[in-house]
DNA sequence: CTGAAAGCGCTTACAG
DNA sequence: CTGAAAGCGCTTACAG
C-alpha cells in the first residue's frame, strides 16, 4: 500500500497524490482531482510511510525524550502526557526512553528513529549532544551551555513549600530526611536547599539532616535524632520517606502530629491512606512537560507557527495538600 | 555524514562500505579494505540512518509496545525493561506508548516509526490489527484470535496467593475490596476470581466483596461490613486499597492483624512503611516482559536465530511478602 | 492545473 | 574482491 497505489487507483500522478495528501501550499489542485485522490486513499486504507517521509523531507517528525532511571511516578507521567500533547499540536510525536541498567542506551533509539529533536530532564554533556546530532537531531536540550531546566528550581520550590508550612504551624526546629536511594540524592539536595533557605530567611534554627538507612528502618535514627537535635517537625524528601518517619514514630510511641509533625512531597496515591493521613506537597509534571515542549519547538523554529496553541504558560507552582500529619 | 562520505574518505564504493559495516555474509572483503572503511567511519563519527536502512531493507528495527492508561508502577517498568533487554539481543529496539486521554494515539506513533511489530498488554481487535499492519507492522499481538496473554492468569494467580496466605493463617471468612478506579476493574475481577476460586476449593465461606468509595474513605464501608458479613481477613485489590483498609481499621479501633488481617498486592515501595507493615504479593513484571518479547520474536520468525539468548523461561510466580498486617 | 524526474540515505542483487 | 545501478516510499523543484 503505497502512494503509487493511490495514484494508480485515482488515475493521477504520485506528485498529485502527495500534493493533496499534504495540502501542499502554492499548489492548486482541482476539487475534482482532490476528491478522487482522497476517496482512493480512503478506499485503499492508505497511510503514508513515516520514515520515508522523513527521509525525503530531511526532517523527522518525532521528538525523543530521555528520562532518568527514577522510580515510576505519576508526576513523570503527567510530564510526558503534557509534552506529548503540546508537541502533537505541531505534528510532532513524542517517543520516550527511560534510562536503566538493562535498557538499551538512548543513542541506539535515536539512531533507529532519527528524531528531529531530543530532550532530557537532566542536561546532556557535549559528547552526548554531538552523538545525538550525528544521528540527525537538529536540537538537543538542555545542552551543557543551556540554562538548566527549571527542575532545579522546582526542587527548591518544594522544599520552600514544606518549610513554609511547618514554620507556619509554629515549628522552629525543623529536620530534613534524605532518601536512601543514591539516584535521588541530587534532587534531594535541591529540596533540602529550599528548606534550608526558608528556615534561614525566617530566622529559624539551622535544619538538622538525617538520611534514610538502606534497610528502610528509620526507628533507631529517629530515636537518636529526637534525643540529639530534637526537631519538632520533619520535612521528608518524599512521601515514602515521610511514611518511614511515620512508621518510626508509631513504633516509638511518638504521636504525629502532636509530638512530631511530618510533611512529605509528591502526593503519591498512598499518601492519603497513611495513619495519620500525610500532609504533602503536590507538584504537577504538567508545567514542566509544557515547558520542555515549548523549548523544543522554539529551538526547532516552529515557535511562531501558524497554528497557535492555547497552552497555559509553563509556571511551576507546587500545591500544598494539608492532611493530618502536620 | 552519510555512507557516501565514508566511501569517499576511504576510497571505496558505497556498496563496500555497506558490506563491511553490516558484516555482509557471502561477501569477502579484504582485511585491508575492511580496516580502511572502519577507520574512516570511526574518524568521521558515522552512524547509519535508521529510517533509511529500514526503508531499503523493507523492515524496521523497532517494536512498539502499547501500554494501557494504568497508573505508573514499578511492575510495568520491569516489564518494559526486560522486554527491551531480550529484544535488544536480537537487534530490535523497543518504543513504548502509554495510552491516555491526552496522549497521541498509538497509531500515529506506529505511522511515524513504522515498527516491525507491535505488542500490547491487552488484546487488539481486528480493526486495530489491520491499522497497524497498514502501517507496516508484520506482527501485531495479541490479536483477537490469539490466546490472551498470561496476564489474566497472572491476575488470578495473585488472588490465589492472597487467599492461600489468609487461609493458611486460619481465616475462613475472607473479604475482597475492589478499587474505585474503573480503569482497573477488569484486572480486579481477575484477582477476585483467584481469591474466590481458592476459597471455594478450600471449602471456606463465599468471599464477601466491597468496593472502595470514590472519596477514598473506606471507614463507613468497613464498619458496615464488619457488622454484616464480619470478614476476619481482607484481600485488597492492591496495596493502595489495602492501605485504605488499614486506615479505616485504625480510625475504627480495629486492630490489625488481630481483629482483622489484611493483605495487599503489588508491593509498592510504600507497603513496607504502613502501620503495621503490609503483607502483600509481589509479582515481577520481568517474566511477562520476557514472554512478550519471545512472542514477538517467534512471530517475526527470529525465534531460532543464530544468536542464542540465555533467558530464563517466562514463568509467572508471584512472591508473597510477609510483613505484619496478616 | 498536473506529471516526469531527481533525490533523501541506505541495501543488495548483478556484473566484472 | 569491488563497483555501477536499481530500488525502498516518499517529496519537491521544474517543466509544461
Amino acid at each position: 500500500m503505497t502512494s503509487a497505489d493511490v495514484a494508480r487507483e485515482s488515475g493521477v500522478s504520485r506528485s498529485t497524490v502527495s500534493f493533496v495528501l499534504n495540502d501542499a501550499p502554492n499548489q492548486t489542485i482541482s476539487p475534482a482531482t482532490r476528491e478522487k485522490v482522497l476517496a482512493a486513499a480512503e478506499r485503499l486504507g492508505y497511510t503514508p510511510n513515516g520514515p520515508a517521509q522523513a527521509l525525503s523531507r530531511g526532517r523527522g517528525s518525532t521528538v525523543l525524550l530521555c528520562l532518568p532511571d527514577f522510580p515510576a511516578s505519576a508526576t513523570v507521567d503527567e510530564l510526558v502526557t503534557e509534552m506529548d500533547r503540546v508537541l502533537a499540536a505541531h505534528d510532532l510525536l513524542l517517543v520516550t526512553h527511560r534510562a536503566g541498567p538493562d535498557r538499551q542506551p538512548a543513542l541506539a533509539l535515536a539512531a533507529a528513529v532519527a528524531p528531529v529533536a531530543v530532550a532530557g530532564l537532566l542536561p546532556f554533556d557535549g559528547d552526548q549532544v554531538a552523538a545525538f546530532r550525528a544521528r540527525g537531531a537538529r536540537a538537543v536540550l538542555p545542552g551543557p551551555a543551556d540554562p538548566p531546566p527549571p527542575r532545579d528550581d522546582a526542587g527548591r520550590t518544594v522544599g520552600v513549600a514544606q518549610a513554609g508550612h511547618l514554620a507556619g504551624r509554629g515549628h522552629v526546629r525543623i529536620g530534613y530526611v534524605h532518601p536512601a536511594d543514591s539516584r535521588l540524592v541530587s534532587m534531594s539536595e535541591r529540596r533540602l536547599a529550599g528548606v534550608d533557605q526558608t528556615a534561614l530567611s525566617l530566622g529559624l534554627a539551622g535544619v538538622s539532616v538525617r538520611r534514610m538507612p538502606a534497610d528502610g528502618d528509620f526507628t533507631p535514627v529517629l530515636r537518636g535524632w529526637l534525643a540529639e537535635d530534637a526537631p519538632t517537625a520533619v520535612a521528608a524528601f518524599n512521601d515514602e520517606v515521610a511514611m518511614a518517619v511515620l512508621q518510626a514514630a508509631w513504633a516509638s510511641d511518638v504521636v504525629v502530629p502532636v509530638d512530631l509533625a511530618v510533611i512529605g512531597a509528591d502526593d503519591i496515591p498512598a499518601a492519603r491512606y497513611t495513619c495519620p493521613a500525610l500532609t504533602t506537597i503536590r507538584s504537577s509534571g504538567k508545567p514542566f512537560g509544557a515547558m520542555l515542549a515549548h523549548w523544543v519547538l522554539q529551538r526547532l523554529g516552529t515557535g511562531g507557527a501558524a497554528r497557535p496553541t492555547a497552552d497555559e504558560p509553563p509556571v511551576w507552582t507546587p500545591d500544598i495538600v494539608i492532611r493530618a500529619s502536620s
